[in-house]
DNA sequence: ATTTATGTTTACAG
DNA sequence: CCTGTAAACATAAA
């Protein structure tokens, strides 16, 4: 699923391919994706591309920014070309190998060229057009980056210890912590080997330190693979593209499998209403 | 054929 | 305020 490093890798890829570049003509096939009015973007140059979170902005040289959410199996996919019907070199994730495709909800058309495809099987993406200036609390509400300076130990303390909830929770609260989704929850865990069902204030010390570092660890590592293409996953890169982290997945989707650290076997649990892996054996 | 699981965020109930 | 649950949706698996 998109997270952090996932949002991070298209965000770097769209920026080559679309800044600079006018936005010529939107086709909206899933009305209730596209929120805000088509005019208030029609002509704009896309000036940047930024990251908060799992949310993408473009910021517009008209004072506006379309904001993007992809939500579970959302794609943002650029061509170079500017109109017909794309072949792509392997079938997308819940699709077939054309573009458009019948998961495609949305096309940006830029001049002087190129096309941005919106897929997205389950439609519970978005795109937005907001003012620039009310950007703010859109993106008030998320914690700090994994990777910003404020991300500190002692932040983490701070947090966990006003918390009895199970410390993946927490971990995945986008207000508490911006952009861990189900799959670097569950690795920062296991290698700060910590059980996921930990009440979160009664991490020690020396616990809260190691999954500080491990979170960071791990998202940058995520980031340099290009992001996580896991089985039955939408992710690809703008490129279309599967990224490079499934390869480094040491208990995401490895229920039943042997752990990479110990004799013990990965096990799944429900926690949240989502699914937690995790080794009993070297996570206490 | 009908039900359930999937995973992110938000709305809402307690 | 905090916490937990259902819903948004499409599809595959049970």
């Amino acid at each position: 699923m998109p997270e952090l490093p996932e949002v991070e890798t298209i965000r770097r890829e769209l920026a080559d391919f679309v800044v600079g570049k006018r936005i010529s003509r939107i086709e909206v096939f899933s009305a209730k994706q596209f929120i805000g009015a088509q005019k208030d973007i029609l002509g704009a140059k896309v000036r940047k591309i930024w990251r908060r979170a799992k949310l993408l902005g473009f910021s517009l040289d008209n004072g506006k920014t379309i904001l993007v959410h992809l939500k579970l199996t959302g794609q943002l996919v650029f061509v170079p070309s500017s109109n017909g019907e794309v072949i792509m070199p392997r079938a997308l994730p819940f699709a077939d190998n054309k573009l458009p495709n019948k998961t495609t909800r949305l096309i940006i058309y830029f001049s002087p060229s190129g096309r941005l495809f919106f897929n997205d099987l389950r439609k519970f993406g978005w795109m937005k057009v907001v003012a620039s200036s009310d950007l703010e609390k859109e993106t008030l509400e998320y914690g700090p980056e994994p990777l910003d300076k404020d991300f500190t130990v002692a932040y983490l303390r701070k947090i966990f210890a006003k918390t009895g909830r199970a410390i993946k929770v927490v971990l995945m609260d986008q207000k508490k912590i911006a952009g861990l989704g189900n799959i670097y929850a569950n690795e920062a865990l296991f290698a700060a080997r910590i059980d996921p069902r930990r009440s979160a204030n009664s991490l020690k010390e020396k616990e809260i330190a190691c999954l500080h570092q491990a979170i960071r660890k791990i998202i940058k590592e995520a980031i340099e693979e290009k992001g996580t293409s896991a089985a039955d996953d939408a992710y690809i890169q703008a490129n279309a593209q599967p990224g490079g982290y499934q390869k480094k997945l040491k208990v995401y989707q490895r229920e039943g499998k042997p752990c990479f650290r110990c004799k013990g076997k990965v096990v799944r649990i429900k926690l949240g209403g989502r699914s937690a892996y995790f080794c009993p054996g070297c996570q206490k």
